[in-house]
DNA sequence: CCCAATTAATCC
DNA sequence: GATTAATTGGGT
């Protein structure tokens, strides 16, 4: 019986078209299946999101052509992309955009074919002798080829010390066989792993997996927060309990900050797994993301490691997913759809049916809030398992340091110190400032001018290595003015700091110490990343300077001091998770510090010391600080208490900005309820980024549904004029 | 009154 | 996204 599909074609936005099956399709169609449909006067390619038996349309057309042999999209995955474009505002299409990478949607996207070569059975040793005289290169390539199974052409030909020409010779003999043979572009192709093996267990580790299994064993869905310090071997614990998923015969997704997906990280796993591991993130070539998501698609690799997007790898009856550091505000997209990794990941899994562990030494207070009040299952892991001792924080206050030193200042006496002690004893030293650049300003100090840029509302940052202002919100340089473009004046003074002025001073302070900065600046050139952290990590450097950069992850046993120059740059930023990031960063960058019997130290310089971000992060009291941080959010109906929905209308013209989201404002007034709070429309806190001005429109409600339901139904019938726009941000994270 | 230019609507 | 139909507006 041929009946209807749904098919979202990959060009219009946002709607499903009904398209007969063909009698000769009826087998091969399914949910998900890439398929090619008439659609106007062209053929274009569209995927199945829905099978009916009938449809409202009068005369259908019918699908042409069904590409590939099984669906692209799993029919879980399908499921989710409705739900992630229901609940994300979000239209179909871009759901399913987003759901398969566009390397593998891609027309034309295959797998690269290269000509293997085989030895053909029966080669014996009278055939060899004759070919030792007459032909010995030739005999080498069979050599090769006996002691490996078979070969790429050019591999082979390389290592038999010969050219294809050699190999063609023997082709022609009949002594092999070459045809062309899918490749696939592994990354980690060519890295020498060393094999790890579970280690040893502690007590709340295995009261952990306990807690995980039995959620997987149950066939029911589950979240489990694993709240560990830093060192306490959360790693251990997910590798363990993938391997017992594997041992069920499924597989595992496993989600990593972008930043920490190191090598290093994917060399751990790789060790326990081997090449069960696909690996997806940004920094793949388009061949090798295909192929990654194609060895998952096809059941060769049943672990998927990855950043953000790997929540939708396609991996085969899946029985646990992982989020490590699960507060990172990375999980986020920052464009449509703008989904978090770490909420799709707990959909997903109630989907599938599988546990959900969310790591990380602290977690965002929605995850805390939701393990809090039953949602989620809570596992503590409060021993650190390497026995290194908690590195003992010291907070500095700079008003009075600034009275006697007489002036502000940068650095206070009590670092100077701690970093010539380092220097003496040979241990290493990590400085930390969230803000690159030498400068956040160049000021005129006789008519007060500061150098803006031109399409944003913020002033420039001056570089001091490439002698540029630069605009850190679009990118654009300019060179820096030789005299003051507003009176003339040539004393230019530059106010504030960033990561390259510290790195001036310091040379200054420590003339005989080696000193590297690490920054978005700084590791522009690719591996520079790897390069500065190599030459840390064996001693080279003395002192480390760089931005968050350098505050995730990352362990080097010879650090003792940590310094934090200007605690007061996260916590001061218009946005109500300023104190909840700067706990978070502080206590992270804490846990960089001290090895096995060396105490770690730790110095943060802040104006407001007795701010609660601060104290409970050198107290070491994160149930103590969210305890404190919830009675304000729940005053102000701030998430967990509340989801957050924030509308960003964008124009060229300032007021046409304004009106337009006066407009929206007014439109969507009426429709909502008495739970939902609207704020706005008030000017964006970068009130303009690109040359487009924006303006914000804030929802608050204790369901998203609340604001979703009545803003879609706005939208559908809002029209902006061309070179204006609207998003909206679901649970957003980055106000500005 | 014509024609180009812009805008809105349709594609199953 | 691309094509087509509908509407606008400026010019003779």
């Amino acid at each position: 019986m041929s009946g209807i599909a749904k098919v979202v074609v990959e060009i219009a936005l946002g709607r499903e078209f009904d398209y007969l099956i063909p009698g000769s399709l009826d087998s091969t169609v399914s949910l998900g299946s890439l398929v090619t449909v008439p659609f106007g006067r062209k053929i274009v390619r569209g995927y199945v999101v829905g099978l009916e038996d009938e449809s409202k349309h009068p005369n259908l057309k019918a699908i042409a052509s069904v590409v590939g042999n099984k669906p692209m999209v799993d029919e879980k995955i399908l499921e989710l992309a409705r739900w992630m474009g229901d609940y994300y505002c979000a239209s179909i299409e871009q759901s399913i955009r987003t759901v398969l990478p566009g390397a593998v949607r891609k027309k034309g996207a295959a797998f690269k074919e290269r000509l293997f070569v085989q030895l053909v059975p029966g080669l014996d040793d009278e055939m060899k002798a004759k070919l030792q005289k007459k032909a010995p290169k030739q005999l080498a390539v069979l050599e090769v080829l006996e002691r490996e199974k078979g070969m790429f052409l050019q591999r082979l030909a390389a290592k038999a010390g010969t050219t294809v020409a050699t190999v063609r010779a023997l082709e022609g003999k009949s002594l092999v066989m070459i045809a062309t043979h899918s490749m696939n572009r592994d990354p980690l192709d060519g890295h020498v792993v060393v094999p790890s093996v579970p280690l040893e267990l502690m007590e709340e580790q295995a009261k952990a997996l306990d807690q995980i299994m039995a959620v997987a064993s149950s066939g029911k869905p589950g979240t489990i927060l694993l709240q560990g310090v830093t060192g306490s071997g959360k790693t251990e614990v997910y590798l363990q309990a993938i391997d017992q998923i594997l041992k069920k015969g499924k597989g595992a997704i496993v989600l990593v900050p972008e930043i920490s997906l190191t090598p290093q990280t994917v060399e751990r796993f790789q060790g326990r797994f081997g090449n069960k591991i696909a690996v997806l993130h940004s920094h793949l070539s388009d061949g090798e993301r295909h192929d990654q998501w194609h060895k998952i698609h096809d059941g060769e690799a049943c672990i998927a490691i990855g950043a953000r997007s790997a929540v939708f790898a396609p991996v085969k009856n899946l029985g646990l997913i992982v989020v490590d550091e699960e507060h990172e505000p990375t999980y986020k997209q920052e464009d449509a759809p703008r989904y978090n990794a770490r909420d799709m990941a707990v959909m997903r899994g109630q989907l599938e049916k599988c546990p959900v562990v969310l790591g990380s030494a602290t977690p965002s207070l929605e995850s805390y809030w939701n393990s809090r009040c039953g949602k989620y299952e809570l596992a503590v892991l409060s021993h650190r398992a390497d026995h290194r001792k908690m590195p003992a924080m010291r907070v500095i206050d700079m008003r009075t340091e600034a009275i006697r030193q007489g002036h502000p200042s940068i650095f206070s006496q009590d670092l100077i110190e701690a970093v010539r002690s380092r220097l003496d004893r040979a241990e290493q030293t990590m400085l930390f400032l969230n803000r690159r650049g030498y400068a956040t300003s160049l000021l005129c100090q006789k008519c007060g001018y500061v150098a803006k840029c031109g399409q944003c509302s913020v002033s420039f940052t001056y570089h001091r290595q490439v002698e540029a202002l630069n605009c850190h919100i679009c990118g654009s340089s300019k060179a820096v003015p030789n005299k003051c473009p507003s009176c003339g004046d040539k004393a230019f003074k530059f106010a504030g700091i960033g990561t390259q002025r510290i790195e001036s001073i310091v040379s200054k302070l420590f003339p005989k110490a080696s000193i590297q900065r690490m920054d978005a600046d700084a590791t522009t050139r690719k591996n520079s990343h790897r390069q500065i952290l190599g030459d840390f990590r064996v001693g080279k450097t003395d002192i480390l300077i760089g931005t968050q950069m350098i505050a995730k992850g990352l362990h080097f046993p010879n650090v003792t001091l940590i310094g934090v120059l200007y605690a007061d740059l996260s916590l001061h930023m218009p946005d109500f998770r300023a104190s909840e990031r700067t706990f978070q960063l502080l206590t992270q960058v804490a846990g960089r510090a001290g090895r096995g019997d060396v105490k770690g130290e730790v110095i943060v310089q802040t104006y407001t010391p007795s701010h609660v971000a601060i104290q409970s992060a050198r107290k070491m009291e994160y149930d103590q600080f969210c305890r404190r941080e919830l009675e304000d959010r729940r005053e102000l109906g701030y998430p967990p208490f509340g989801h957050l929905v924030c509308v960003t209308i964008k124009g060229l013209a300032q007021n046409k900005a304004a009106f337009y989201a006066e407009a929206l404002a007014r439109k969507v007034a009426p429709l909502i309820s008495d739970r939902v709070v609207l704020a706005g429309p008030t000017p964006a806190p970068i009130s303009r980024a690109k040359g487009y001005y924006r303006y914000q429109i804030m929802l608050r409600a204790p369901v998203t549904k609340l604001i979703t339901g009545p803003l879609t139904e706005v939208l559908v019938d809002f029209k902006l004029p061309p070179k204006m726009s609207c998003s909206v941000d679901v649970d957003a994270i980055s106000l500005l």
